[in-house]
DNA sequence: CATTAATGATACCTTTAGGTGTTATTTAAA
DNA sequence: TTTAAATAACACCTAAAGGTATCATTAATG
C-alpha cells in the first residue's frame, strides 16, 4: 500500500528538476541532489524521456529538462510514466471480476479511496509542486564515482 | 500503490470465515472458494494462527476458526498480521526523514489520504464484512490434487 | 494401535523489482 | 579532428515476494 521505489524515484526527479524548470540538469546534478542509485536513476531519466515528460538532449554540455509547461504534468502523469498501477482500477481483495459480477464487500467503500487517491494524484500539478517552495531534498551528499 | 497479493488473500480468507465464524475451515475448504494457490493459503494460514486472528485446531476433523468477536477484528489487524505497512507512515516521495526536518512538498495532501485509508481499514471490523452479506468469493471451482 | 486426515516446519524454486557494469553513440569545444 | 562529457542500449546481478515440495506432528476413529 505503497507507490513502488520506482514511482517514488520519478516524482523525486521530476518534482526536483521543477525547481528550475528551464535549467537542464545532468544525471549527475539529479543525483548529487536526489538519493537514487546514480544507474538506476540514468535507467529512469530515460524512461521518462521517451515518455516525453522531459527532453534529453545528448552529447557533451546535455541533460534533461521539463519538456512541458508545469500545469500539463500531473502526478499522474509521472506515476503511469513509470507504468504503475494508481490504485484506480483495483479491487480490494484483489478480485478480477469484482467490478462485473457481483461487488465484492468493499466495494464502495474502497472506491471512495480510489477516487480521494486519484483525484489528489490527477489534479495535483508539477507548478503546485513548484509553488509550494523548495523542500527538503534530502541531499546526503552522494559522491559519484564513475560517471557513467 | 495496492496492497500486496499476500495481503489481498488474508483479507479474502478471513472476509470468507466471516460467513460462518463459528464454522471449522479446513485449507481445502478456504482454497475451494478462494483463489489462492493451496501451499501458499496454508502459510497464511499459519500466519495468520500465528497472530492470534484465527484459531487453529490439529489433528483429523483440526482446521482454522476464527479467535474473537467479529467486531474485535478490523481489517488494519489483518493487514498488519501479514506485515504489511498500510502507508499510515510513508512519506509520499520515500524520503526517511520527511516527517522530521523540512516537510515534503506533498506533506499535507498526502497526509489526507493516508488518514482516509487508515481511518478505512480501523474502523471497518469483520461484523460489517459479515453484514453486508455474502459476496461474491469467485469460487473457479479450483480441485485440489495433493491434499498437503 | 494403526490409519487417516488434518496442521506445522522447513527448505527450496521462480518471478519480478531494484540495481550494476560495459560498451556505443552523440555533440561541444579545444 | 580529437578529446571529453554527456546520454543510450543492453546484458547481467541481487534481493524480496510469491509459490512449491517434502516430511514431521497431531489427534480422531475404526
Amino acid at each position: 500500500m505503497n507507490f513502488s521505489k520506482t514511482t517514488e524515484y520519478a516524482l523525486r526527479i521530476l518534482s526536483f528538476m521543477v525547481i528550475d524548470e528551464k535549467r537542464l540538469y545532468t544525471a549527475k546534478d539529479i543525483f548529487e541532489s536526489l538519493n537514487i542509485p546514480f544507474r538506476y536513476l540514468r535507467k529512469l531519466l530515460i524512461i521518462l524521456s521517451k515518455s516525453e515528460l522531459i527532453d534529453s538532449i545528448q552529447g557533451k554540455n546535455g541533460g534533461y529538462r521539463i519538456s512541458k509547461n508545469l500545469n500539463d504534468i500531473s502526478l499522474m502523469d509521472i506515476v503511469r510514466a513509470v507504468g504503475e498501477d494508481p490504485i484506480s482500477n483495483h479491487c480490494f481483495f484483489g478480485f478480477d471480476n469484482c467490478a462485473f459480477e457481483k461487488k465484492c464487500a468493499m466495494h464502495e467503500k474502497w472506491d471512495s479511496v480510489r477516487k480521494t487517491i486519484t483525484t489528489v494524484l490527477s489534479n495535483t500539478t508539477l507548478d503546485e509542486i513548484k509553488a509550494s517552495g523548495p523542500h527538503s531534498f534530502i541531499s546526503n551528499n552522494s559522491v559519484l564515482i564513475k560517471n557513467v
